[in-house]
DNA sequence: GCCGTTTTCGGCCCGACTGTTTTCAGTCG
């Protein structure tokens, strides 16, 4: 169920759509933008916030403030309605068509009388479009190229996707002839959970850019060429993802890095600092205003933000949030590493719908170094996980006990379970069986459109039990697919808080569940979390660095992360959670 | 529409590529 953020986030971004096809002032258009990012990425809910702390977010004005209000009083805001009824509103899928923008969009509306993505297709099939002024043959085969594009461009690239894909990339470009440096930047490289489309980079003499732009066009991924030039090309794979890259030489490559990392938001925010000490910023340097040929810095991101007066600022925290107040105070958080980790919490085996035994997780585990792993099989409630009964769970414990003695100077082998949390909140087990083990998941796997009164009351009640270790996957989103519950994060945080146990981050890339926002909102809620790979195979266990990415764009450090306690200090927390 | 330890008015980041052009607008990131 989308919430009133979601909600409100969806009319400002497309009141600013309308505005644009309308032809309004374009920093009107960008503060709807704002607005809606503003609101769309806030971890608490507007509704329950008051309306000093609405006016007080970035972004928000008079007249945001006021949208919001009316908003959450009647369910509409008059000024989207009327903009709804000015422009045909099937008009706003033709901008997520490729190369086709606002003055495209009116131009179609107002002289060809398109109103849609199915009278666009008319009339480029009866010709009439390329009576427009502006519009040749060529542009027009482009729209009918990009058509199909416009139906998937709201769906981002899971970052579990576009990685591995990313990675080949890189690899390819560092065995071309010529190529310095070579790097993914972008969404991915911030470690976003969903992908737009892929930013790699090159570094190169001026020289050796065209043959090596050449190469790459050649590389076995690359199914069309969307643009080619001398220092930058787009291209498409098979899977449909846009690939964009740079070529720039050493002296540029830090300055180009920051700026195809971006974000964009982090980008202005830096460029404005820069103007404000006299300078400029470009993807190719930092440089004097008054004399760009005075070069201040650009060969690494590093020397840039220090030149800026600024701690180098981890990727993941590039998104226009506090961070660069932060890094002037040089007090960015120390961001949680993958080295910090040192236990998993929540795995399955064979027993349920796993496909290592306990000993073969506990192996693999242990060859990660870690010093603890929890087998957490499903509970009765999801038979088609294959969720072990009361008595099969008896039977497992012992057995997890018996590995776990046999193995106990290589690693620890804790006896879990993943509990589900029932519609109305009760434990899938009585305490009487939950006693018995040392690590309890609660998780929800049914009942996911569950209003947000009732999801709240249903994980206030699984807190409540005095055997829950950890809340698993909280929401129960899947990315692109499920939107999961949406319960009241603040009132579960501050339950979580009061309780002592953690908040789980899973680090599945299908779900990061809690997502970086909640993540961060949660720590700040005095909450400990727990980053668990869920893991059922053998490749599982690497889902962590997806989980870590979350973290760290919550700004998590590993103080923050039960899984980086030592041994000793791991099975104190774990009893503290305990009557 | 938002924003301000120089401002409550007048600003609001910067450059590459494409297509249809006789010098540039539109789009994208």
């Amino acid at each position: 169920m989308a919430g009133p953020n979601e909600k409100l986030a969806d009319i400002f971004q497309q009141m600013a759509d309308l505005l644009l096809i309308l032809g309004a002032n374009r920093f009107r258009v960008i503060a709807f933008e704002n607005a809606a990012r503003t609101i769309g990425e806030l971890a608490d809910d507007v509704a329950t916030m008051t309306p000093e702390n609405i006016a007080q977010l970035p972004g928000v004005g008079k007249g945001t403030a006021e949208r919001i209000a009316e908003f959450l009083d009647t369910g509409k805001i008059a000024d989207h309605q009327d903009l709804l009824k000015q422009v045909p509103p099937g008009l706003l899928d033709l901008l997520d068509i490729p190369g086709v923008g606002p003055k495209s969009v009116a131009q179609l509306w107002h002289e060809a009388e398109v109103s849609d993505i199915a009278t666009l297709k008319k009339k480029i099939e009866s010709g009439e479009l390329e009576q427009l002024k502006g519009f040749g043959a060529k542009k027009v085969e482009n729209i009918k190229k990009n058509l199909a594009f416009a139906q998937s461009a709201d769906q981002r690239m899971r970052i579990g996707a576009a990685l591995p894909i990313a990675q080949w990339f890189v690899e390819q470009l560092r065995h071309i002839k010529g190529v310095k440096e070579a790097a993914y930047a972008g969404s991915l490289r911030r470690g976003r959970e969903t992908i737009g489309d892929l930013d790699l980079l090159v570094s190169c003499s001026r020289k050796d850019a065209p043959t090596i732009r050449d190469a790459f066009l050649k590389l076995e991924l690359v199914k069309d060429v969307l643009a080619k030039g001398d220092t930058k090309c787009s291209i498409r794979t098979p899977q449909g993802m846009q690939v964009d890259l740079r070529l720039v030489e050493p002296d540029s490559y830090g300055a180009a890095m920051l700026y195809f990392t971006g974000s964009k938001e982090h980008n202005v925010a830096l460029r404005e600092l820069a103007l404000s000490k006299g300078w400029t910023l470009n993807e190719y340097r930092l440089a004097e205003k008054a004399d760009e040929s005075k070069i201040v810095a650009g060969k690494t991101e590093q020397e840039i933000y220090k030149k800026l007066g600024l701690s180098w600022i981890p990727p993941e925290l590039r998104e226009d949030r506090d961070e660069i107040k932060l890094a002037a105070q040089h007090q960015l958080p120390e961001l949680i590493t993958l080295k910090d980790i040192h236990a998993e919490l929540h795995a399955h085996t064979t027993a349920s719908d796993g496909r290592w035994s306990i000993r073969q997780l506990a192996a693999a585990a242990a060859d990660r170094g870690f010093h603890t792993v929890a087998i957490t099989d499903h509970s009765k409630g999801q038979v088609q996980a294959n969720g072990l009964s009361a008595e099969r769970l008896e039977q497992h414990i012992q057995d997890i006990r018996d590995v776990a003695d046999q193995m106990k100077k290589t690693i620890t082998v804790l006896a879990g379970s993943e509990v589900d949390i029932l519609a109305d909140g009760k434990l899938d087990y009585p305490n009487s069986l939950l006693k018995e083990l040392d690590v309890v998941v609660a998780s929800p796997h049914g009942a996911l459109s569950q209003t947000p009164e009732k999801a709240t009351a249903r994980f206030l009640k699984a807190i409540d039990n005095p055997y829950v270790t950890l809340m698993g996957h909280l929401t129960g989103r899947i990315i692109n697919r499920r939107e999961g519950l949406s319960p009241d994060m603040k009132a579960i945080f501050a339950a979580v808080a009061e309780r002592g146990i953690a908040l789980e981050i899973n680090a599945n890339h299908h779900r990061l569940d809690l997502r970086d926002i909640h993540a961060r909102a949660a720590a700040d809620a005095g909450c400990k979390l727990s980053i668990n790979t869920d893991a059922h195979g053998p490749a599982d266990l690497d889902e962590l660095r997806y989980g870590l990415l979350t973290a760290r764009r919550a700004g998590l450090t590993r103080g923050d992360v039960v899984n980086c306690l030592d041994s000793k200090a791991l099975k104190k927390w774990l009893a503290s959670t305990r009557p």
